[in-house]
DNA sequence: TATACTTATGTAATCGATTACAACACGAGG
DNA sequence: CCTCGTGTTGTAATCGATTACATAAGTATA
């Protein structure tokens, strides 16, 4: 039916070894020998199978990204670093959905495996981590990015959640803010933790309280940050100032003030984890603290392909877990005032 | 190295024939055979190896989802709607991006024919659609969404352009809108004639002229959505209304009239097409119109695994291209009024 | 009891590419 | 002229699951 290797060698006039030789850029081939055959390959329209190809060298030139969700951009400026290098390098990319669910994702790590893809990049869903191990276990590298989990280590990369929220908080103390309230995701999850961190050393270093009414944790969705923004303004005291550890919650904190015209605290600011591309928008916006999206994907892939490399290799000392922080950025916005 | 069928067929005392009938749930399998050989898959810790079995099958269990860009929200939340469809049927999807660029799309294709995809939906980059041909070609059958494209006919799930933009137009007239800008996409791009066209004849209908010079078209993203509406407002004579035929364009267009405080067209009232989950806070925004996104995703991956079973019974009759047509919706937002 | 048919399972060829090993040609060195 | 090394290509086994066909046991029919 579909064209083989055996098919081109016919046309070549040349054995199926060499066809796939050429195909492999093996060097020892007559480069009269490599033209001919690179040329029957044109003329027969062969593609190569790839399901053959790794069923003899089990590689699959398939990496799988695991995300909480698709339709995030973060996730997805991510996966598109990811994608930028896996492609080049020749290996396609398996994107699977984990619907914030561990079951979800569970499920998928299953998929993954039985895929055969030679390394996977995971962006956890939550902070458990135990069922991760299965893919090392199967001979399939990991990288994490964004958060760390329990129960599993491997490579990760990450964001330099505390400092980067740091100075977006000593920012606005030097531009006059003097009390501040916070809302965040769970304190179970890795980068939560440590923007919180960041968040309270910040106060601290200048002597400013924590004070524990208004500060907010919920998940990290749009909905939540609705309802934190809420509590904090039905509050007896509602702060002037408030951090917001990421973009969702930051959306849904705005939607409350803009639906509710923003009558409790006029002069509110905003300051935020994560600058995506509406961030600039979103009113009482002051700062935004951004991180390398993109770079962090790319990172991630580079430092699969070496694990990948590892692993065929066989070498039996696997060097340990490497974790790699990328610095964030500040972003000003002009001081749009909704309302 | 890995356990195979073998390891599981010594295990349990059959044949490897047994042991892949039970993997296949083939029914000719004494109850108690069956019973033993699962224990004997769960006992070894079996997984089978995909890579083997599509080169006997030449299935592999994954279907192509081909999109211009992936952090994109409507493009990912169709994604999630394949997604949820193709999964519980057992297939992985391989989420590709075309980078809105008809040279990548032809790389992303080619690796899709490589990987052997059983099948491929595609939102496709561009109008043109003549690269595409290959995949059916290659006996792997393609569902386009959103947009049909030139040269290259097949199934397609499309949202009711026309009848959507139509119906919000007319809400607008029935509420006292009198003259109307429009700021859209390339025509090339069917989805946004249609959009136009709706357009045109709601104001047909109503014996509203339509003016050229505040008809505006761009490229799909938020830099044009910028843009137009900068010219629409630095024009002789700015529309009140303003229809605007996607999301990214509504939120380039807010960014500007937000940016410069909305000094031309104080009243401007604004209906878009597409609502996604930000888009109720939009200052400015009126009325959008929403597309089944999750729907279409779900509607095309189902039209496609009908497909694929047609391709793989061989039928040579093929049933010539269908188009899905989903019904869009209303959602007026409660007039946030920013500024 | 012989025949035909069913049901359950085994045997072995097969999918398409890779690769260890063999084979062959050619030239250099002795 | 023989041997050896180098460079180039061919032969055939192999990866792991599927499946057409063969086989064997059991059951119904005449």
């Amino acid at each position: 039916m579909a064209i083989t290797v055996k098919d081109v060698a016919a046309h070549a006039g040349v054995s199926t070894a060499t066809v796939s030789r050429v195909l492999n850029n093996d060097p020892g081939i007559k480069p009269e020998t490599r033209r001919r055959v690179k040329e029957s390959i044109k003329n027969t329209g062969y593609r190569i199978n790839k399901a053959a190809r790794s069923l003899k060298t089990s590689r699959t030139g398939t990496v799988g990204l695991l995300v909480p969700e698709l339709a995030n951009d973060f996730f997805m400026t991510v996966a598109q670093g990811v994608e930028d290098v896996l492609r080049t390098r020749g290996y396609g990319v398996i994107i699977c959905n984990a619907n914030e669910d561990e079951k979800y994702e569970q499920d998928r790590i299953d998929l993954l495996i039985e895929q055969c893809v030679d390394g996977a990049i995971i962006i956890p869903a939550s902070s458990a981590g135990a069922h991760f191990n299965r893919l090392p276990e199967a001979g399939i590298p990991v990288v994490l990015v964004d958060r760390l989990v329990d129960d599993f280590n491997s490579d990760a990369v990450l964001a330099d959640n505390i400092n980067g929220t740091y100075s977006a908080v000593v920012h606005l103390i030097e531009t006059g803010c003097k009390r501040f309230g916070f809302i965040g995701g769970s304190l179970e999850l890795s980068n939560f933790r440590e923007r919180y961190e960041g968040f309270k050393r910040a106060l601290s270093d200048y002597n400013i309280a924590l004070e524990d009414e208004i500060i907010k944790f919920g998940n990290v969705h749009i909905n939540s940050g609705y309802e934190l923004m809420k509590e904090l303004m039905i509050g007896p005291n509602p702060p002037e100032n408030v951090f917001i550890a990421n973009y969702f919650l930051q959306v849904g904190a705005t939607k409350f003030l803009i639906e509710n015209n923003n009558r409790v605290q006029p002069g509110i600011r905003i300051a935020g984890f994560d600058d995506m591309s509406l961030s600039s928008i979103l009113g009482f916006s002051s700062i935004t603290v951004s991180q390398p999206m993109h770079s962090m994907g790319e990172k991630a892939a580079e430092m699969l392909l070496e694990r990948i490399e590892e692993f065929a290799s066989g070498s039996t000392q696997i060097c340990p877990s490497r974790f790699i922080r990328l610095k964030t950025g500040l972003i000003e916005h002009r001081s749009v005032k909704p309302v």
